[in-house]
DNA sequence: GTGTCAATTGACACTGTGTCAAGCAACAGG
DNA sequence: CCTGTTGCTTGACACAGTGTCAATTGACAC
């Protein structure tokens, strides 16, 4: 055979990751990545059972490509808490324009699928839980003002880093994710640090 | 008959407008509101000949209900720029747990349709200039750190007040809707203004 | 050569959207 | 009282997309 299990797979997960990419209004049915991939829908199906884990599986082969782990990991063995929280950004930041694909996705599955959405719920959590502890490392650190919880901090960031979010209903920012990202950081320091250090 | 057309109708978006604030994983089919409004399936398709007609008139509705326009306004006449950006953040920080059930059902449509899309960027077009008005009365104050151009501070802003958006992924914040205006001002301020005035 | 495995084709059930036709109850004006 | 209109009803249907099933093919491994 010239197409190991993986080859398809790997085929299949591309061609996924295309579709998603290609912004709202694109076509993400099963026949649609099916084709790109060169199989039979049939076959699709022999892979991932349903489509909601061809979605799932589809973020977890983002995240092995984007090597997010290692790099929220690297976020964690930053010597000061700012060092993190730049490295944290610099993470996050760059997942976002392949990741917001997979939510459109999923938050148009109709079916409240409950275990498909728990397991996405689950990916946030560990992207949120990385934000939360550079947020947790500017306190020890004591740069963080504490007008802020640690909550209400993880929530400020989270909002600055998914704005991105909204491109999905205006197409209009316009924004290099470089600018996106160098802004990010200013806007978190200015707003979430004292002016100590 | 003692149902008028406007009443039928009315029952109509009350009971999508219910139905879409159900939270994710909510029935929005058509079958569901017309159960709701106590109407057949068909009947509904007098009234709005498409699911995202429905949709598109509900967050109408909506605006009257919430008089956003009125609010709007209101934040246009204000003084000083300060009051205008706290008028603006009151108007639409309250609308958005009414709006974002609109924002996923639309989200989730698969068929691209052009139409109803474009008439729900140009109510989103609207809102968001209210909130680049605000950001300009505040460079006219000379209050408006020079360091974000017109459409950085618009975008911050935006994503500032859309937070609560990530609460269709993730439900746990558990922030009342009082505590999260209050902050937003913090910090908006904190964020885009210059400690001048 | 036989078994196995991936993929194929073709058919089918089910759900949700949107359409169509025929009928029915109430009300209005002659 | 009859007639037309209006708002809604029931019942049927077409269509698209998901997910399933059965029978078949083609290549490789032992």
């Amino acid at each position: 055979m010239s197409r190991p299990i993986t080859d398809t797979r790997t085929r299949i997960l591309d061609s996924a990751w295309k579709a998603l990419e290609e912004g709202p209004g694109a076509s993400v049915r099963m026949a649609d990545i099916a084709r790109r991939a060169g199989i039979s829908r049939q076959a699709l199906y022999l892979h991932f059972p349903a489509r909601t884990e061809l979605l799932i599986a589809t973020t977890r082969y983002i995240d092995e490509i984007k090597q997010i782990d290692t790099r929220l990991a690297a976020s964690r063995n930053a010597e000061t808490g700012l060092e993190r929280l730049d490295t944290y950004i610099e993470a996050w930041g760059n997942y976002i324009p392949e990741i917001h694909g997979v939510a459109r996705a999923l938050l148009a599955m109709q079916d409240s699928d409950a275990a498909a959405k728990l397991a996405w719920d689950d990916r946030m959590g560990a992207v949120r839980e990385g934000c939360a502890a550079a947020i947790r490392a500017l306190q020890d650190d004591g740069v963080l003002s504490d007008d802020y919880t640690l909550d209400q901090a993880t929530d400020i960031l989270w909002a600055l880093l998914s704005v991105r979010q909204w491109e999905l209903l205006r197409e209009t920012c316009g924004w290099s994710q470089a600018q996106y990202i160098a802004l990010t950081k200013t806007i978190a320091q200015r707003s979430l640090l004292q002016n100590r250090s």
